[in-house]
DNA sequence: GTGGTCTAGACCACC
DNA sequence: GTGGTCTAGACCACG
C-alpha cells in the first residue's frame, strides 16, 4: 500500500502522511473507508507504531481522516479537506514557480514543462 | 548584501548559499569577482564562521565559485555552472508541477499561476 | 429517540448519558417513566450493551434514574436531581466564562454572545 | 513557571500548552522572548522531554511561538496568533453558553455569573 | 546546547 | 482489538 524511501531526507511520518494524502485525494481510498490500524501499518512498514500514530494525527488535524477511538481511522468526506488541500497545493506551486522564475527559467521554459507533464498525466483527467 | 531570515526553517548555511547563488546567477556578482572573506561575512551577518565556511564549500562543490588558498573565494565563469544550474532548476520545477498535477490542480490553474508570476516578475527580464 | 455522532471525540457512553439527561431534564421523559432496556437500546443504536449499561450506571449515580432490579430503569423525581443538575451546569458555565475572561474576551463580547444564544434558543422557554 | 495538575484528566502536553498560551496571551511572556529549552522545562516539571516537545510543536503550529533550531523556542508576534486566539476563545464560549442554555439555566442566571466574574477579574483590564 | 526524529516498551480508556 | 499518552533512551543536524 505504501513504500517508504529511506534515502528521502524528510521524516518518515511526513512521507507516510504524504502518501496517504495522495491515496485519499486521488480517491483510491474512499470516504468513510477504514485505514489500516496504527499497529498493523507499523508492522507492514517495519517502523514504530508511534511514527504511524503521528502521521495519522497530522492527517486528522488537517481534516483528511477522522478517528473513532476503539474502532480505527477513517477517510473523511472530501468537503472536509478539498478546499484547504487545493489552496495549499496552489501555494506550493506558486512558491515553486517563483523560485523557477528567480532561477532564471524563462516563461516559455516553464510553459513547455507544464505542457509536457499535463500531456503525460492526462489519464488523471486533470485538464 | 545578504539578509537572513531567522524564522526560515532551513539551516542558515543553506540560506546563505541560496542568496549568494542568486547574486551570482543574476550577475550582481561578476565572474572572477572576489567574495567577502569567511570571517568578514560571518561578522557582518553576526553568525558563526563555520556556517559561512559550509556555504562556501557547497558553492564551490556546485561550481559557482572557486577557491585560491590564501587568496580568497571568487565567482566562477558562467560556463562552469550555467548548465547545471538550469537543469537543476528545471528538475525542481518539473517535480513541483508533477506534484501540482497529482494534487488535482488543472492545467489552466497552473497556467494562470505562471502568467501571474511572470507578469509580476518581468523586471527580472526573464520573459 | 437518540442519535449518536460517531465523529464526536467523547466516548459513546458519555454521549448516551448526555442525551438521556437532556430528555429527562427537559421533561420529554416524565418521572417514573420506564427507560428502554439496556439490550433494546443497545440494539436500536447498534452499539455494545456494555456501553448502555455504563451510561445507565452513571445516570443512576447522578440521581437522574433509579433501578428496580428485574423490572428496569425509571426516571427519578426532579427533586432528586434538580439541584445538583443546576449547580453543576452553573459550575461549568462559571469555568467557561472565567476562561473566556482570562482569554481576553471583554465583558461586552460575552454579553453579546449570551444575547445571541438566548435569542435563538427562546423556543426552549428559558428566558 | 508552570504547575502541572496530575488529577486533571487532560494529557500533560495539553496542560503545558494551555499554561504557556496563557502566559503568552497575557503578556507575561513578551514577543521574541526565549522560552525554556525543551530539556530544561522537562527537568523542571519532572516529565519526559518528548512531552514538552509535543507541547512546543503544538504552540508553533498554532502560531504562538516560533522555533530556531539550535537556538530555542521564542514567543511569536501577537499579530501571528491574536485573531485566531480570539475567535477560538469566542467559539469555546459560545459552546459553553449553548450548553448552559440547554441545561436549563435562564438568561438572568447566565448574566449574573458574567457580572460576578468580570467584577472580580476587573484587574485584568478586560472591560 | 538546541530542537527534531525514531525506537522500544509500557499503560490506559473505549468498545 | 482500537487509538492515545507517556517514559526512557538513542541518534542526528545545526550553530
Amino acid at each position: 500500500m505504501i513504500v517508504l524511501d529511506y534515502r528521502d531526507k524528510r521524516p518518515l511520518y511526513e512521507q507516510v502522511c504524504e502518501k496517504l494524502t495522495h491515496l485519499i485525494v486521488s480517491g483510491v481510498l474512499q470516504p468513510d473507508e477504514k485505514l489500516p490500524s496504527v499497529r498493523n501499518l507499523a508492522m507492514e512498514l517495519s517502523i514504530n507504531p508511534n511514527t504511524i500514530q503521528r502521521a495519522y494525527a497530522m492527517l486528522e488535524q488537517d481534516g483528511y481522516i477522522y478517528v473513532i477511538t476503539g474502532r480505527g481511522n477513517f477517510v473523511a468526506q472530501p468537503s472536509a479537506w478539498q478546499n484547504e488541500h487545493l489552496t495549499s497545493a496552489r501555494q506550493d506551486l506558486e512558491d515553486a514557480i517563483t523560485r523557477a522564475c528567480s532561477d532564471g527559467l524563462s516563461r516559455s521554459d516553464v510553459l513547455e514543462v507544464v505542457e509536457r507533464i499535463y500531456a503525460k498525466g492526462r489519464d488523471n483527467s486533470n485538464d
